[in-house]
Order: C-alpha cells, then structure tokens, then sequence
DNA sequence: GCTGCCGGGAT
DNA sequence: ATCCCGGCAGC
C-alpha cells in the first residue's frame, strides 16, 4: 500500500537536515548532479564532511559535527570510522580525478550508513552475538524492513523498541546505484534461488566495493572477498578496515510453506497477509526468535501500515490484539442474549454469559467483511472446531434480516437513545444479535 | 423505502 | 477510542 514512488523519498529522515550544520547542499550537489538516483543519504553525509570541512580543519570539530549528524555513530566509536572514511573520502581530493572521488563519496557514505545502522556490521556477526546481540539485530533489521516500505531512501530512523538507529541498510543497498543494483539482483538470485525453497529469513552480505557488488552468504566470505581482492591481504589495517566494506542485505522468501500456521493452511490463500506479516529479516546465523518483550506491541492502526514483522509462527497471536482494538464490539461480545421469551414493552434483556456461541451456529457464521488471518485463527480457537474451510467464499455472504429484533424495531426511531450502542452507530447489533 | 450494518471519516 | 454517516444489500 505504501506506494511511495521513489521520487517520493525525502530522503532525508528525522533530523536529517537540522543534523547536519549548515552549507551542506552546495559543497556535494555538483559531485552527484549526473545521478540523482544516488542516494541523497550520501550526499547528506558527504555533505557534513564538506561542511565541516569549512568550518574549521580541526579534529575534534569534525568528531563532534559526526555526532551531531548521526547520533547512532556514537556508541561505535566515531573517531575509528572516521579515520578511515577520512582517508578515502578527504585527501585525496586535491589530486584524484572526479570520478575517483565520486566513487570515493559513495563509498564511504555507504560505509557509514551500513555502520551506523546495522550493528552487525559493526561486531563481527557470527563470532559471538550472544542472545542479546542476536535479538537486537532482528529488530534492527526488522526496522530496516519497514523503512523499505516507506520507500525512503535510508533515511535515519530511530528503532521504536530499544531506541537504537535504524536506518534501512537494505534501502541503502538497493538505491545506491542503478547498475549495481542489477548487477547484485544478479549474483544474489543465482545464490538464493539455491535456497529459496526452504529457508523463510536470511541474511546476504554485501561488498560495498566501488563496482564489484559482491553478494555472499557469509560474513566470513564476504570478509575474506574484501581482504583478498580489495584491501589486500596481509595489512593490519586491511583486516579491520574490511567491515567497512560490506553490508549486510535482509532477505526475505515469499515463503508459504515455512511451518504452515493451522489457521492459514484452513484459511487457503491469504498471500497478502504472509507477506506483511513476513517483511522482517534477519541474520542468517542467528536466531529469529524475537522475544516478546522486544517484539513492538501492536500498535492499534488498522489497515496495512507499518506492519510489525514477525515470523509467521507468531503471527496469530500477535493479531489477537489488533482484533480487540478494532471489533471491539462484534468479535469480544461474548455475550450471548436470549431474545425470545421477552414481552415487547420489556426494557430488560437478560445477557447470559455463556460462552457456547457455537452452541448458535448463526453467531460462528463470518460476517462480510474481511477478516485477517488472526482473527480467523481466534475463531476457530476460541469458538468451535469450525468448518475446515472457512473461506473467503462467505465472506460474499451478507446475512439477511428478520431473524431478531433489532434495537430499532424494539424501541423505535424515537427512542433512538435506548438503542445500544452499535445500533446508534449503525453497527451491528449488540444488544439483539442474530 | 425500510432496515441492518460495513467501511471509513471525523474528533 | 468514540462517534457518526454514506452507502450497500436484503427485504
């Protein structure tokens, strides 16, 4: 739904340009005015190094003008990055041709967007993550996912859950550059389609390398690809500067088999609702399992916004809330009224709470409207076994009236404030439920 | 046309 | 979350 054109980025997100001090637009324009596809976040970033550059020479201004533009370089220690985006992004200047310094740009504004929002990148990521580690990367990269929906050019994002950055690493991948883009489309669909039957999540590392695009599965390869055919191997320096030039892409399959949730293999097809539920990624080595406390709660907007990615084993549960909050008058009345016996002038109506609705197979029937995966997984674990194929077919079907009175016919157009609730709102009844 | 209520807008 | 209403469909 989020049909952001790509012309539609704004490209630069919170803060972006109140981050950066002032001049920055001028300096980088002209170095990108032949590819405004590039990413504007390089030239925001890029941008700073120039600004800063004209405010004063000194180190420990440029320290903190790093800081101020991107808060999330903070706890990774800016001064080590900078060192090395320094040394390919600023001196060289004097002397390199244009598109030397270009690609330099480029680079090195994507070796700093990759820092500051993958943290992955910035520990090495299957030496030791620990749980902790793991878990806060999924969210990361869950935060990624969404921000590719926004169509946003990686812009800065702070995640909702733990308050850390989260710019999309994979936007930023995607929109660096046209070429490369196709170029990586490649390589990644001959890697993935190996396993592209099976696995729901992974995670591809990305060589950041001016116009190489190297796409590998492996933070061990995609590390020793850097070594070895860019950095050069052997250096100290080389060993440490290779995090600096991959990134690592989430991935998603369109999945419909990953562990089929009883409710969607009754539900039949609902692709829509596996690929919202299902735009999350995360590293291949570690876990999916998002802990529930880390999971964003359901926020209570319906209709396809930001939808919260989580695997799809968890999907149902996590919808049980979005049901309450939105049918709060139809799904959560378990209130079961007995019509019959009353005399028309009676005010009374006697709310037995027994919890048999499929004892009234009326009360099991979907109503016509579209009902989310959950919430038919809610029917059918919380009312009866129901049919084994509650599809979407009576969802056409729109129940006829007669079959109960009505707060309208009972009290009368004129006593319309005696009516329930939902009658006043033209809802279905609640007090008279067929 | 009346009625029930879904879908969506307004606050 | 609450309130309201346009509009659809069954009668």
């Amino acid at each position: 739904m989020a049909a952001m054109g790509p012309e539609d980025r704004a490209g630069v997100g919170p803060g972006g340009t109140a981050g950066c001090p002032t001049g920055q637009q001028a300096s980088t324009t002209t170095h990108n005015s032949n590819r405004p596809d590039v990413q504007q976040t390089l030239v925001y970033a890029q941008s700073c190094v120039h600004a800063e550059k004209a405010f004063g020479e000194s180190h420990k201004s440029r320290t903190s003008g790093w800081s101020n533009m991107a808060a999330p370089l903070q706890n990774v220690g800016p001064t080590m990055h900078l060192g090395s985006v320094s040394a390919t992004g600023e001196a060289p200047y004097s002397f390199r041709s244009p598109e030397s310094v270009e690609m330099d740009e480029i680079m090195a504004a994507m070796v700093l967007t990759s820092l500051s929002c993958n943290p992955v990148v910035q520990s090495p990521p299957q030496t030791d993550p620990g749980p902790a580690a793991s878990s806060s990367s999924a969210d990361m990269e869950c935060g990624g996912g969404e921000l590719s929906d926004s169509g946003s050019s990686g812009y800065w994002s702070w995640d909702h859950g733990n308050g850390s950055p989260a710019p999309s690493p994979s936007v930023t991948e995607m929109d660096s550059s046209p070429d490369e883009g196709l170029h990586m489309e490649l390589e990644q669909g001959e890697e993935l389609t190996a396993k592209k039957p099976r696995s729901s999540f992974r995670g591809v590392y990305k060589c950041l390398w001016p116009s190489c695009g190297k796409v590998l599965t492996s933070s061990v390869g995609i590390k020793r690809h850097i070594r070895v055919l860019h950095l050069g191997s052997g250096s100290d320096q080389s060993q440490r500067e290779e995090d600096f030039y991959y990134t690592k892409i989430s991935c998603e399959t369109v999945d419909a088999s990953s562990g089929p949730a009883p409710a969607q293999q009754a539900l039949g097809p609902a692709p829509s609702s596996h690929l919202s539920w299902a735009s999350c990624g995360s590293p291949p080595g570690s876990e999916l399992q998002i802990p529930p406390a880390h999971r964003p709660r359901s926020n209570s907007s319906s209709g396809p916004g930001p939808s919260r990615p989580s695997p799809l084993s968890q999907s149902a549960p996590s919808s049980f809330w979005q049901i309450h909050s939105e049918h709060l008058y139809q799904a959560c009345s378990p209130v079961q009224v007995s019509v019959a016996p009353r005399s028309p002038g009676s005010q009374g109506w006697t709310p037995s709470t027994s919890v048999s609705g499929h004892t009234n197979p009326p009360m099991v029937k979907p109503r016509c409207r579209s009902v989310s995966v959950g919430e038919q997984w809610l029917q059918q674990n919380r009312l009866q076994p129901m049919s084994a194929s509650p599809s979407r077919n009576h969802c056409s079907f729109r129940k006829g009236r007669g079959e109960a009175k009505k707060c309208r016919k009972v009290y009368g157009v004129e006593r319309k404030d005696q009516w329930c609730t939902a009658c006043r709102w033209k809802k279905a009844c609640q007090r008279f439920p067929d």
